[in-house]
RNA sequence: CGGGGCGUAGCGCAGCUCGGUAGCGCGCGUCGUUCGGGACGACGAGGUCCCGGGUUCAAAUCCCGGCGCCCCGACCA
């Protein structure tokens, strides 16, 4: 310890520990205000923000970048798994909407209705698609006429509107964007296939390309699509122990094309009523994105799809400093091109400003590049998950940036999984259940369960919200973990969003 | 749809109780000094105080009526 006469800095300094902070707080702290910081990452990390329209948000460039890549990702499956795009008009006239009686009886509370083109009114008011089942139904009754039009597999990029009552910006917005595919199959087997291999799509990006791990399972009676036989659904736990339904994919056995009269030929030359599917995956992922990965820091974004994987931030005092640096960032970013997305910060702001406002956007690998590293022969690389520097020699530099990328990607995943594991409880029986949810507490239970509606809307009212999220194919193991009766299947239940 | 809160500079807010020149912080612009974890100084730009009525010599402030947004519940990807 420093004597008073040898105090070069002010008194109040010494009390103080010597480490610098980490980093410096812009954001509410997740674990004071959990939705709090997920509005302020959201905004600050400038991914979206709010507009003059009610429940309606602006998707801004770094948060469509994201988007983007996820698209991109999922469009490849898509496309790799023999299904076509196309594109269906916004509007539903009303008539069409109304055939299929349980889909209108899902929809209608939030539907948003066209009710004038200039100033006349419209004999038939229009629907702003909620989804597309009906409208592509519609069309296909003209284009399936035989057995040899079957499968159709087609899928569509597109925004849709639901009016809902209270929104948050990703996970719940009155307009958002999506892609909803939609096939029509001869066979009820051929259609369950459909419906499970999409999941499987589903599955792979949020665990592969953005490192979300998820339960695939069946949704049950309460929660199933309007109009469906069944629909299936990721879930994935968000790091409040909230789950999220990530993706869903629904087998509407003949329940649409009857209603909507699409039926074609057989090889008998009978008349019949194909299989139909729908599934589809939202803006709404990028929500779960955020809140399964993000800190106290701000975001964290899975390489694969992070809009920058990279980013250089050059430190020099004076233009003859700067030559140099600018020289070697000019020479890493070129080598760095080939493999990975890379961004070299050269605003006329001080390096931590720039640290910290990357570390808010979630880029996974920060490169610093000063004279003293340009003398030395390697750079400093810094990373997003755990702050730790590492130096790299810019020899060879891009293979090094390559593996971290990799490992980063791994990493995140197999954080994410610990997260979901702690709030992991096997129950089996209702005093376990009830008390994994008491007091307001976030669990994902999994446990036995008997299949009965009524016993999930017994533990819906006594735990105050906590539904069952999936049901697996799983063998259960003794009784209904809810209610004691025989169970038919294993259940996991939360608290979601 | 029930409950709560808020509309004042780009953002966050104070001022309102008790009417009298519209403020603070951040951000923004110019210049200078700085630059290895959100620097500092000087000067400067920026306002239908949500809208409409009313009271008053005078309204951001008081009264009446709208509108909008956010948060918490019920419903939902």
């Amino acid at each position: 310890m420093p004597t008073v006469t040898e105090q070069t800095h002010a008194p109040e300094a010494l009390d103080l520990p010597e480490r610098e902070p980490e980093y410096v707080e812009f954001i509410r702290k997740k674990s004071d205000d959990f939705a709090g910081w997920y509005n302020d990452v959201v905004r600050k990390a400038e991914l979206a923000d709010y507009t003059p329209v009610r429940g309606c948000m602006v998707i801004r460039p770094y948060g469509y970048a994201l988007w983007e890549n996820i698209q991109a990702a999922l469009d490849r499956m898509i496309k790799d798994t023999g299904h076509s795009n196309m594109y269906f008009p916004l509007l539903i006239p009303e008539s069409l909407l109304l055939k299929e009686a349980e889909h209108v009886e899902g929809f209608a509370p939030e539907v948003a209705w066209v009710t004038h083109g200039g100033s006349e009114k419209l004999a038939e008011r229009l629907a702003i698609r909620p989804t597309s089942e009906t409208i592509i139904g519609t069309l296909y009754k003209k284009w399936i006429r035989s057995h040899r039009d079957l499968p159709v597999l087609i899928n569509q990029w597109a925004n849709v509107m639901r009016w809902e009552m209270r929104t948050r910006l990703f996970l719940r917005t009155a307009e958002f964007l999506w892609q909803e595919g939609h096939t029509f199959h001869a066979t009820r087997d051929e259609a369950a296939e459909e419906v499970a291999k999409m999941l499987e799509c589903y599955r792979v990006l949020a665990e592969e390309w953005l490192a979300i791990p998820v339960v695939k399972g069946k949704k049950t009676e309460e929660e199933k699509f309007p109009g469906a036989d069944y629909t299936v659904s990721i879930e994935a736990v968000m790091s409040d122990g909230k789950a999220l339904q990530s993706g869903t994919s629904h087998h509407l056995g003949q329940n649409f094309t009857r209603a909507y009269d699409i039926n074609y030929t057989d090889r008998e030359n009978t008349r019949q009523f194909p299989f139909s599917t729908s599934w589809g995956l939202s803006t709404r992922i990028i929500g779960a994105l955020i809140m399964c990965h993000g800190d106290d820091a701000g975001l964290i974004m899975p390489p694969r799809v992070a809009p920058i994987q990279v980013v250089i931030v050059p430190i020099y005092r004076g233009d003859e400093q700067k030559v140099t640096v600018m020289r070697a960032v000019a020479e890493v970013r070129d080598a760095l091109k080939p493999v990975a997305r890379v961004h070299v910060d050269e605003r006329d702001e001080k390096p931590g400003y720039k640290y910290n406002d990357w570390e808010l956007r979630g880029v996974p690998l920060r490169i610093e590049l000063g004279p003293r590293d340009v003398e030395a022969g390697h750079a400093v690389v810094v990373d997003r998950l755990d702050r730790e520097k590492h130096q790299v020699p810019l020899d060879g530099i891009a293979d090094r940036i390559e593996v971290m990328l990799t490992e980063f990607q791994a990493r995140l995943f197999g954080r994410a999984l610990r997260t979901r594991e702690s709030f992991s409880v096997e129950v089996s029986t209702r005093e376990e259940l009830l008390a994994a949810f008491a007091e307001g507490r976030n669990s994902f239970a999994h446990g036995p369960w008997c299949g009965d509606s009524a016993c999930e809307l017994d533990i819906k009212e006594a735990t105050r919200g906590v539904t069952i999220r999936v049901v697996t194919e799983e063998e259960p193991t003794g009784a209904c973990a809810a209610c004691g009766k025989p169970a038919t299947a294993l259940a996991y239940w939360a608290r979601a969003y």
